[in-house]
DNA sequence: CTGGCGTGTCAACACCTGTTGGCCTACGAT
DNA sequence: ATCGTAGGCCAACAGGTGTTGACACGCCAG
């Protein structure tokens, strides 16, 4: 027999991780047209040829590169006044600690496959935690979408376009802008 | 005599805008990397040389094509009260009447000389604004950044990466939730 | 009329891209 | 010990890129 059990690890499964790890890199740094499948091999130390035998093509590997859980915290049992506050320190924390989210945001502007992973990840990690605290529940994406809005604009100009205030602002005060907003776009009545 | 007035109109003056504008709607649609200049060449329909000669190079063409006067209305002589709602609306228009805001957008995130570029026009034409109407001028660009952050996450998310209700949603309701937002960030007093 | 210059085309260059197929090596089950 | 096979490298392909230089047309000044 030659069989093995399913999650039997393999000798390749250190060169399929250092190819992710690379790519996720290079995807985060360059978007995907310059992160090109040459400079990712370059990186894990092995030949272009592999990447395409272990993830199918350059749309395979962003695919596999690209999968993330944000991790949103749930805010049901939370003091109420605290939601904006607790949920903006995170995603500047998930920004600051993996590259894929940089990577899903530089590569989603220019490819399709990329901003449609972006919609498909906000909307359903962020959605259903929004309709969890809004006072409408179907109202819930178009609260999410407002929140990822400004969430997202603060990663573009901080860790993207480098605007140098948002970059030089601490922490704590970008938190302290941001939370308030974020709090209405979830729980205010609609204006 | 050979010379002319330097105003006077030469013959490929046609020619150069034809260039400038199938570039604006390239960089638009496409960012940086996939706008080639043969695709642009052949949506003015003459030769890629021509680019070549008149613009330089590829960096030249875009340094041209992303020239804008975001033309941000004075808002010293309005009421306190309606800054916000003015501004959005404002940002809003220009967006969806000038290819290229969405042009430096999408190019900005994977392009140095883009990025740079989107820093200057915000730095040269928001922060000015802002130090008219926040309380302490020191601080007008680190409100203009947050200003920014906002309008270009809004941007993101309605006209690059077409998150669903981000596009749905009316542009009255677009303004009625971020106004507040804005306004806060110009005016309040820092948290 | 005639010459020069502005305008434009064509073909080619050197390089880089994603992708493919053949070949070699060495591990691990038999 | 051996033999199939998984893991890996190399060389090449077809296509696309920015960029260049040589060549042709036609307008306008002299």
């Amino acid at each position: 027999m030659t069989t093995k059990a399913p999650g039997a690890p393999r000798r390749s499964d250190a060169t399929k991780a250092a190819i992710l790890e690379a790519a996720r890199e290079r995807f985060a740094a360059d978007g995907y047209e310059r992160a090109t499948i040459r400079a990712i091999a370059r990186d894990a130390n092995i030949d272009p040829s592999m990447v395409m035998r272990y993830y199918g093509n350059k749309e395979g590997l962003f695919a596999a590169a690209s999968v993330i859980d944000l991790r949103v915290p749930e805010l049901g049992a939370l003091p109420g006044k605290h939601i904006g506050a607790v949920l903006v320190a995170h995603f500047l924390d998930r920004w600051e600690q993996d590259d894929v989210l940089t990577g899903l945001l530089r590569v989603g502007v220019t490819n399709d496959a990329g901003a449609e992973r972006m919609r498909a990840v906000f909307a359903e990690q962020l959605g259903p935690i929004a309709a969890g605290v809004c006072p409408v529940p179907a109202e819930a994406p178009r609260r999410a979408a407002l929140v990822a809005s400004q969430i997202l604009g603060m990663a573009l100009a901080r860790y993207v376009l480098r605007v140098a205030p948002a970059v030089s602002m601490p922490r704590d005060e970008v938190i302290a802008w941001l939370a308030p907003t974020v709090q209405r776009y979830l729980t205010a009545e609609q204006p």
